[in-house]
DNA sequence: CTGAAAGCGCTTACAG
DNA sequence: CTGAAAGCGCTTACAG
């Protein structure tokens, strides 16, 4: 491997020279760039970065953390980060965290040891003890909101879930069963929120027999829905705060003989890809998924740029699609 | 932040007997050790990882490429590889290429220049001169090959091809349109061939008018289905090379009025998560998609550590998953 | 068992 | 416009 010592004797320069010409950073006369930029095409000469990094502190990588890229949510979005990413010249570092809190601190810690130069938090917990006490490496998050100094992207899913579930409720007026994932992801929560904010504008006594909790994953909606028949009840319509439990779900009612939509109604959160496709498809709240990601990108990238920029907070309206599973 | 030196100083030692410790690549007297320990502790101490790759030239970082993490293929896979990655101690940088070959070449000059310890090629093309002359970075393929002295983690796709379409043929004993992937990509390929070979078993003539090649979507599936059908032609049964085609494609049938499995057959191939949740559920060739990427993982790891060892082949059989499709 | 010193490959004031 | 030199924060022979 040719270093910039190589070149700066082949070229006849000083090494100096040499970084200036790969850096653009002074006027170089021309002749001489042109001598010194043969000789790296001829040495085939590529800088290492970490020798760069050493100097500057910064490895134009960010990390993103997130619980797990399988799920259809995540997927999208980070594919977003990673073209803003790749576009301004930087490189993308997974971390996935189960959300399991010891595997956060430990990706933390080897990102910052990387010297990363931001990070970008999806669908993470709701108590970031961990992000306190840290250094000033710029962060995101998309998804959750964490305070007012630290940047955020979501969509309002307070709003979201109560659009979903109001939608249900006027088209059926009767109860709708909502089945959610851990109300300790603020998301979560917060749909939850707007369910019971649709209930009230509607002078719906919330029933908590109603609500369940499942895991958020397509086995996780299936397993639920049979539970709640084998237990006897019965079900009007559905919220599901997560489209992969909405199409478990579905599936689980079919088996059970329930027509959907004739029979009940379901309504998801997300509009992942498969959910057009899907027979019967889903209606859902669409999120912006790939967009949040560049979104996100962008103002992770602007601010590791320049340190002095104020946090922002960007706050997406939820929409509602409305396909054959209404 | 503190450096090594602020530890040195602080517990009275040598740099180096500083890190000796962090590395425990020598004898320390448990006095020293702990001594020098609990300053580190104290000042909150991390090794700069830039600052140690310069010198070993290594940075417990791999690369993954592959053309878009949102293709569910490679998501599975991809946290694979990152669970091992992370066991291990590495982290992973990942890269869309797009199977855009300007791209993969920009990725591969940036991950050079980055020092990674090693590479994991998932689904790209089947010409590789990129890779050539490059130094000797551990490499690995998952679901191509590209030589013998280049390892690789795959499924038999012409075994694969042939069991499905051999499947299909037993039971309907009449033709099968194939969509299928582009074919430079060797997978697409292999499962072409393994069609072709069913054909000639069964002694069936080939027809080119039933492969048609489309976007590996689910829009993809269910375009060609519905530019099959306003071209008037018929299908009797399908061998969509991949699942999502599969699942477009079967959404595009059943919008015709055509039933499956009843007028037509369909058979998928990844058995990706929606798969069995779907409605009808799909009769597909499972690949062990996370076990790939750990297997891939773990022979690049094992290289990265021992130069020494010869490159590896896995192959594994495909297995047929018989769904409501068929 | 411990320390002094060179060196990894860059960048960047500073001097000319 | 160009160069000599210090320094980023580690590791690692080498000497003792």
């Amino acid at each position: 491997m040719a270093t910039i010592r190589d070149i700066a004797k082949k070229a006849n320069v000083a090494v100096s020279t040499v970084s200036y010409v790969l850096n653009n950073r002074k006027k170089v006369k021309p002749e001489t760039k042109e001598r010194i930029m043969q000789v790296i095409e001829e040495l085939n000469y590529q800088p290492r970065s970490v020798a760069r990094s050493l100097k500057t502190k910064k490895t134009l990588t960010i990390g993103i953390m997130l619980p797990d890229i399988c799920n259809l949510f995540f997927t999208e979005t980070t594919r977003g980060i990673e073209d803003v990413a790749n576009k301004y010249g930087y490189n993308v570092i997974l971390c996935n965290t189960d959300k399991d809190s010891k595997k956060e601190k430990e990706y933390l810690n080897t990102l910052y040891s990387k010297d990363i130069d931001g990070i970008i938090f999806i669908g993470t917990c709701r108590n970031h003890h961990i992000i306190k006490n840290k250094q000033d490496t710029p962060i995101v998050f998309i998804n959750s909101k964490v305070g007012d100094n630290i940047c955020s992207v979501l969509v309002d899913d307070i709003k979201g879930g109560y659009t979903a579930t109001k939608y249900l409720l006027e088209r059926r007026k009767s109860e709708v069963t909502l089945l959610t994932g851990p109300l300790s992801r603020s998301s979560f929560f917060e749909r939850m929120t707007g369910y019971l904010n649709a209930l009230k504008s509607e002078g719906i006594e919330y029933n908590e027999l109603l609500v369940h909790q499942c895991d958020v994953s397509f086995q996780g909606g299936y397993d639920i829905i049979r539970t709640i028949y084998d237990e006897g009840s019965g079900i009007k319509s559905i919220f599901a705060a997560s489209d992969v439990i909405a199409l478990g779900a579905v599936r689980a009612l079919i088996e059970k003989g329930v027509r959907v939509p004739e029979d009940v109604s379901v309504v998801g959160y997300d509009d992942i890809s498969i959910a057009g496709m899907f027979i019967p498809s889903l209606t859902t709240i669409h999120q912006p998924k790939y967009w949040m990601g560049e979104k996100a990108a962008e103002l992770l990238i602007k601010r590791i740029e320049d340190r002095s920029l104020k946090s922002e907070h960007i706050v997406l309206e939820p929409k509602l699609i409305v396909r054959e599973s209404t």
